[in-house]
DNA sequence: ATGCGACTTGAACCGCGGTTCAAGTCAAGC
DNA sequence: GCTTGACTTGAACCGCGGTTCAAGTCGCAT
């Protein structure tokens, strides 16, 4: 057998202190169906510890901007997975149109920051470069 | 005289219709202080034309990330104002960190995308890539 | 004068991602 | 046996960024 198996098994208390989650958290993220407890003690939920990584992903997508619904697609995603394999594709192109859009934001907060217009949102520059900041890269210029 | 001053002002609806935005938003926007009407018609807001150009930077920096909160601070910014400055230098690199995120977490996507593994989250390959993800650039790297 | 349509208001509601709270359940220690 | 402390539950609440709704107010046309 494996012996003292239970002894390995995380409290919601340690995985909150290790995780750096709240339990509260910990418990939502349980109703949304990301995590599950392997075990209970009683009515105490008993974690693995491979939890903590899973919890680490979840902190990397969801601070990435993913949905917890999303994440909670993707965790299941097996290689057969033709449909959730085309969202992580489509989130990668999103994703990668952000970044851009995400660039072209900080160009015009690098102008802001040196720009002397009174008020700042009435200089021409910034707001040739702000207007830009949304523009989907390869969509036609607003020439309004 | 302006003469018909009041025939270019713009009524709530054409507002919406132009900037694509409901007529509940731009009322919440006023509530917001984002923005305000230059006259009233009665009842009814009249906006002026420029209007439209405000709103679209605040969409540009809503799409971008920013909170209506930070969005009216930042509409008031003049050059003088350093404090306004500063917090738009901080939101620069901020943005900066974020792209340098994003990036990462695109080519972690991407490789999910052609990894073969089953689940996809157990793939080391993306799950060393995804620890990365979060990681603030030049911090230690989590070795656990 | 009657109705239509576009506006006005405040208040309620929504999804998201949680936190907070009251009341209850345990196991351990004194 | 009684307290203490960590957990359990469900329900309520939060900020954000709005939408929806009911009830009222206009100007205009018929």
């Amino acid at each position: 057998m494996t012996g003292e198996a239970d002894e390995a098994l995380l409290d919601i208390g340690e995985v909150a202190r290790r995780s750096g989650l709240a339990p509260s958290a910990l418990r939502f993220y349980e109703r949304k169906g990301l995590i599950e407890p392997a075990a209970r003690n009683g009515l105490r939920r008993a974690y693995r510890p491979e939890t903590l990584d899973r919890l680490a992903m979840i902190g990397c997508a969801r601070d990435a901007g993913f949905t917890l619904a999303e994440i909670g697609a993707f965790l299941g995603a097996r290689p057969s997975d033709t449909t959730v394999r085309e969202r992580m594709a489509a989130k990668e192109r999103e994703v990668d149109a952000r970044v851009r859009q995400l660039t072209r934001l900080r160009d015009s907060l690098r102008h802001a920051a040196v720009c002397d217009h009174d008020p700042l949102v009435e200089c021409p520059d910034f707001k040739r470069a702000i207007r830009n900041v949304s523009v989907p890269d390869d969509a036609p210029m607003a020439t309004s």
